[in-house]
DNA sequence: GTCTATAGATCGATAGAC
DNA sequence: GTCTATCGATCTATAGAC
C-alpha cells in the first residue's frame, strides 16, 4: 500500500509537468504516458476516472503543498512577520523565480475551469484570507490587511503572466521584492 | 471587398468568444461553426490555415483595439495624464470590469502559447513601453516610471486571475481603483 | 499492476457540388 | 461563398492477457 501510494504520486508529478506545458484540453493521454513512463493500463489503474482525475488529483496536490509550505506558516499566529517572510520565499522557491507558472491561475483562465472551480477557489481564497490575517497580526487594519492581502496574490499571479509573455522571469523577482518592501514589519 | 472584410471580422469576434470559453486546444471547429454560424467551408475560405490562423486573427484583432484604444492614447505627448486616465476607462470597458478574461494573458498561461509568441510579447511589451513614456511625461523618474507601469500591467492581468478564480469580478474593479490612486497626477 | 490491442467518438482538414 | 460528405489521424477509454 505505501509503494502503490508512493506511485500514484510520483505519477501525479510527472502529469502536472504535462498539464503545465500544454494545458488540460491539450495534454493527451499519449503525451502522459511518455511523460510519466506508464502505459494506459496503469493510469487508469491509479486514476480510475481518466484525465479528469488526473488533473484534480495535480490541482490537489499543488493546493497541498502550498496548504504545507505557505498558508500553514502564515496562520502561525505566534510569528505573522516571519510567516509572511516564509510565504515570500517558499512561492519564489515554487515558481523558480518567474520560470514557473501556476497551475491553478492558469486552469482558472483556460480551458475547462468549471470541473475544477471548487479546488481553484479554494486555492486562491485559502491563501488571500490567511495572508489577510497575518498581516491582521502585524498591525495592519483590517481593510487594509484585506487589500494587502488581495495585492500580494494579484501581484503573484499577474507577475507569472508577463513573466512568461514576455519571456522574461525577472518581472517575477521584481514584483516579488516590491511587495515585499510595501509590507513594513518584514522589508528585511 | 467591403463585404468579404467585414464578414471575416465578425467571424473573428465570434471566434473569439470560443476560444475565450475553451481555450485553443479546447475549441473545436465544430464549437466555433456552431458559434459562427458559418460551415467549415465558409471557416476555411476566410481562414485557409485553420484554426491556427483562426487564432491568430483573434489575437490580432485584439492587439488592433488595444492599439488603438488604449496604447494609442497613451502615446499622446499633449496629455500624458488623460491618456492614461483613458487607459484605465478603456480597460475597464474592454474587461467588462472583471467578468472578462485577457486572451492574451490566457494563451500566454495556456496551451498553445509557442505559435503566438510574437503577437503575445509585442501586446504585453507595447503596452508597458506606452505606458512607461505616458508616466515619465507625468514627471515620474525613468526607473520609477519603468517600476510603475510593470505594476499597473501586472495588477491588471493579476486581478483578472483572481477575479475568475474567485468568481468575484470586484477583484478587479478594486485593483484598477488601487492602481489609479497610485498615479499621484490622476487621481480625480 | 502493467501491458497491448482496439473500440468508438471526435478531431482538423479537404473535396466537390451548388 | 457556403454547404454536405467524408477522409485519415488522433482522441479518451475499455477489454483482457499476463
Amino acid at each position: 500500500m505505501t509503494r502503490e501510494v508512493a506511485e500514484r504520486h510520483d505519477a501525479i508529478a510527472a502529469v502536472a509537468e504535462v498539464f503545465r506545458e500544454h494545458g488540460y484540453a491539450g495534454s493527451s493521454l499519449t503525451a502522459i504516458t511518455q511523460q510519466t513512463g506508464l502505459g494506459k493500463g496503469s493510469l487508469y489503474h491509479f486514476f480510475p476516472n481518466g484525465k479528469q482525475e488526473m488533473a484534480e488529483a495535480v490541482l490537489e496536490d499543488v493546493s497541498a503543498w502550498f496548504e504545507e509550505n505557505v498558508f500553514l506558516a502564515l496562520r502561525d499566529s505566534e510569528a505573522p512577520a516571519r510567516g509572511i517572510e516564509q510565504m515570500f520565499e517558499a512561492v519564489d522557491r515554487y515558481f523558480r523565480s518567474g520560470e514557473r507558472i501556476c497551475l491553478l491561475g492558469a486552469f482558472a483562465l483556460g480551458d475547462s475551469r468549471e470541473p475544477f472551480e471548487r479546488v481553484i477557489h479554494r486555492y486562491f481564497s485559502s491563501w488571500t484570507e490567511a495572508l489577510a490575517e497575518a498581516l491582521l497580526r502585524t498591525g495592519f487594519t483590517a481593510p487594509k490587511a484585506a487589500e494587502m492581502a488581495e495585492e500580494v496574490v494579484v501581484g503573484i499571479q499577474g507577475a507569472l503572466v508577463l513573466a512568461r509573455s514576455r519571456q522574461d522571469p525577472q518581472v517575477f523577482t521584481r514584483t516579488l521584492q516590491r511587495l515585499r518592501r510595501r509590507i513594513p514589519t518584514i522589508q528585511s
